[in-house]
DNA sequence: CCTATGTCAGGATAACTGAAATCG
DNA sequence: CCGATTTCAGTTGTCCTGACATAG
């Protein structure tokens, strides 16, 4: 089933060129990294929706805990979710009761957002159950490789969102 | 599969816990997976919109290039896109003159898909394409770096694929 | 007047499901 | 009858834009 096509280069890495030979797509990090992030992001979804959660909301409830309460365009900023598709996750946050949405009395404009007690407590939850997705998702490398993964792709973040500023 | 990561940094252990400190986020393997993805994927299919091709168009044609003609299940299993999507796929393709689609003989159920010869220049063009794309995502890092995250990506890949079987 | 904030409405695309029609 | 292949229809989720009202 594999004949050749007539005059086919493919499997020369030509001198002078750069190797494009037969392992274009196993070898592109573009592609390797968005089949890893899909894999990575279905598992981590699919774990989540067992306690009725979904990224975002542990993104918001780390950085409540992390920074203490915010406004939603704290949140916003420091999540990366879109002040626009933040109202739905407080939301769905608020109505499990994990979060309280008050005016800020300092600022009519604004909602300060603050965890419950609850909510707390439901971050240690998904804390362990992400350990657990993240320990299934990096299974195939050692430790030490999950720590140099984990350093090379901070540094791509990093990079890209000092650069890549797009207001929301 | 549950060694620490050695030199475990981002300070406080809780008593009792794992250490959790304030870098939750920054530090979590699936979010920087995921967050290096939508912006690599990002650009990358920005640049290609120039040429008026998308990703999967490249993921096609780089197979046919490599294996040459196939039914679209073929490719379907190759590429990872759906069955169902990769007709949306093969209609572009073809409808650009990139490929073409013809009844298989031998099986009747099967179309043989096959690069045209401005298919297969186009794949060149598109290599070069993503040559530029990745060399500016992966820019913060060193060409050493860039072939361990490739390897390492490629591990992730390969693992989930063995044993991540969902028939489409 | 201009900007910031929260909110809503909606578009574009990708991942995924289900089923029909055809053929082996 | 069962399974594989192509195709269509449609759902869901995510990223992203634009606009509006209110407030600083």
């Amino acid at each position: 089933m594999n004949d050749k096509a007539p005059g086919d280069p493919s499997g020369a890495a030509g001198p002078g060129g750069r190797a494009v030979g037969a392992e274009r797509l196993r070898e592109l990090p573009t592609r390797l990294l968005s089949l890893a992030a899909v894999h990575s992001d279905r598992r981590v979804n699919e774990e989540l929706a067992r306690v009725d959660a979904r990224k975002w909301h542990y993104a918001v409830l780390a950085t409540l805990e992390e920074f203490g309460p915010a406004s939603q365009a704290e949140l916003s900023a420091r999540t990366g979710i879109y002040r626009s598709d933040m109202v739905g996750v407080l939301n769905e946050l608020a109505g499990r009761g994990l979060v309280e949405r008050a005016p800020d009395p300092a600022d009519r404009r604004r909602n300060v957002v603050t965890p419950t007690r609850s909510g707390r407590r439901h971050l240690l939850r998904l804390d362990s159950l992400l350990a657990a997705v993240e320990d299934e998702v990096l299974a195939p490398l050692t430790s030490a490789q999950r720590a140099q993964l984990t350093r090379l792709l901070a540094k791509l973040v990093d990079h890209h969102g000092r650069q890549g500023d797009r207001s929301m």
